[in-house]
DNA sequence: CGACGGTTTGAGTCCGGTCAATTGTCGTGG
DNA sequence: CCACGACAATTGACCGGACTCAAACCGTCG
């Protein structure tokens, strides 16, 4: 059974619950588009999601199904990848808390998704968004928003995929990891390396034996240090040197 | 002279051509953004906004510049790129009539453009839509549309960059460039090659050597037929099945 | 015609892939 | 508590597809 195969052949189940007016999750961590939401529906009506939590390791959406909601994370990571027949698998980004997947103009979802911690997430019909567009104005905007900077982060991987070597891709990676996720202050410290190394090679381009050699590597160098599933940036500069790029990464 | 600072040394001239009220250009080309700014225009009032013809080879903005306005192309091609500091550059999209560029969230531009045919454009100034967003109800529905398309088609990319082979990545290229132009009509004819090896070669993340090889090699088991910078189809299924990719490439 | 840029073709090299074996990690059950 | 199995990660040996370097070819334009 191919790859491919196997990974369509999961079930989708989500326990849903409703929520009418606002969401617990949303109120809980206000980040990024469900912040959006919530300054909305306090000003005007809420818009009706729902809220779920989701362990890791599940399909939560599959590229060519009904693009009939999209979501939102409010904790945890996610995976978006494409498939190619023969079971190769490219992993188009991975997202965090505040990040948006699952939009969609066009009526099938364009890639899979796939939680790779537990995760929460808020997820919201299309169809009403569609509707109610007019009366939510700030929410267009909102999506707009964050696609346009999702849409930037792919032309930095394409030049990581395209022109980068092993080395410099890892090295990227791990940089924009910290950045990412130092977000709430503790800027140095350690970083969760929450995905598998094939995660990670489907990511770069790259196979697991590779990104392996290249860590160790990176870990020999004195570039990083690397305990269990969690890395620390040791020397940054070094490591912004090997990553490159004139454009800076930070878009 | 490194080729990034060559191309960075490079001045963008614009013959602007004013039009305080609707666009000759949009006009007599009505596709994607501009069809919408001409309907919008009709119905309400005019989005001002200027165009410019310009040749070949011409710079038309540089990565990190401010980004004050956004164009649309009513004729040629665009190329999109990001380069690296030590010159490598990747090709990011081409762009075609109906496509929009210079678009930002941020307030760079975090990529280069540069005509890679003679091109029309329409300039729009950024800070204007910002303005009159709410007196344009359909107009930032119609960048989310565009925008939300360019990143399916840069995950795509990124599946060719991270995945595919390099016959497969020339395969997929010139089918992508065939339903991209073929779609007034004329299916299964010449389509015009107006980018370099070079160009292609950047966009496929391989060499030009490699892209030439593997267009020999196409050419040598009748898959396609090259003629000066024209290239066709001749064998539409050999072609799709090289190209693989179990998504269909058609979003 | 000759100069120039882009393209094609050839020969050799190397980075990262492939295949295979080993080690490490974690959860389970005896 | 440890033995065991399953799976992820690491390490090693080898290979090959794409890159590099180099030369020849070609179309265009002055």
């Amino acid at each position: 059974m191919s790859l491919a195969a196997a990974i369509a052949a999961r079930p989708v189940a989500f326990p849903v619950i409703a929520h009418a007016n606002g969401c617990n999750n949303c109120a809980a961590r206000p980040q990024g588009f469900c912040a959006a939401v919530k300054a909305e529906s306090l000003a005007r009506f809420s818009l009706a999601h729902t809220s779920q939590d989701i362990e890791s390791g599940k399909t939560l959406l599959n590229e060519g199904d009904p693009a009939t909601h999209f979501f939102t994370i409010t904790e945890g990571t996610v995976k978006l990848f494409k498939l190619l027949s023969d079971g190769r698998r490219a992993v188009t980004g991975f997202l965090f808390p505040g990040d948006l997947f699952g939009f969609s103009v066009e009526d099938k979802y364009s890639y899979s998704a796939e939680s790779v911690t537990p995760v929460s997430l808020c997820r919201f019909p299309r169809r009403q968004l569609d509707r109610i567009n007019a009366d939510f104005p700030g929410l267009e905007s909102q999506i707009l928003k964050l696609v346009s900077r999702e849409l930037a982060a792919a032309q930095d991987q394409m030049v990581l995929l395209g022109r980068k070597t092993a080395h410099e891709r890892v090295a990227s990676f791990l940089l924009a990891l910290v950045r990412r996720q130092s977000r709430p202050g503790r800027y140095g410290g350690w970083i969760e390396l929450s995905m598998t190394r094939t995660d990670i090679a489907d990511y770069l381009g790259l196979t697991t034996e590779t990104v392996s050699r290249v860590f160790t590597v990176l870990k020999g160098s004195g570039c990083i240090v690397l305990a269990c599933s969690k890395v620390r940036i040791a020397d940054t500069e070094a490591m912004e040197e090997l990553a490159d790029g004139i454009s800076g990464d930070d878009e």
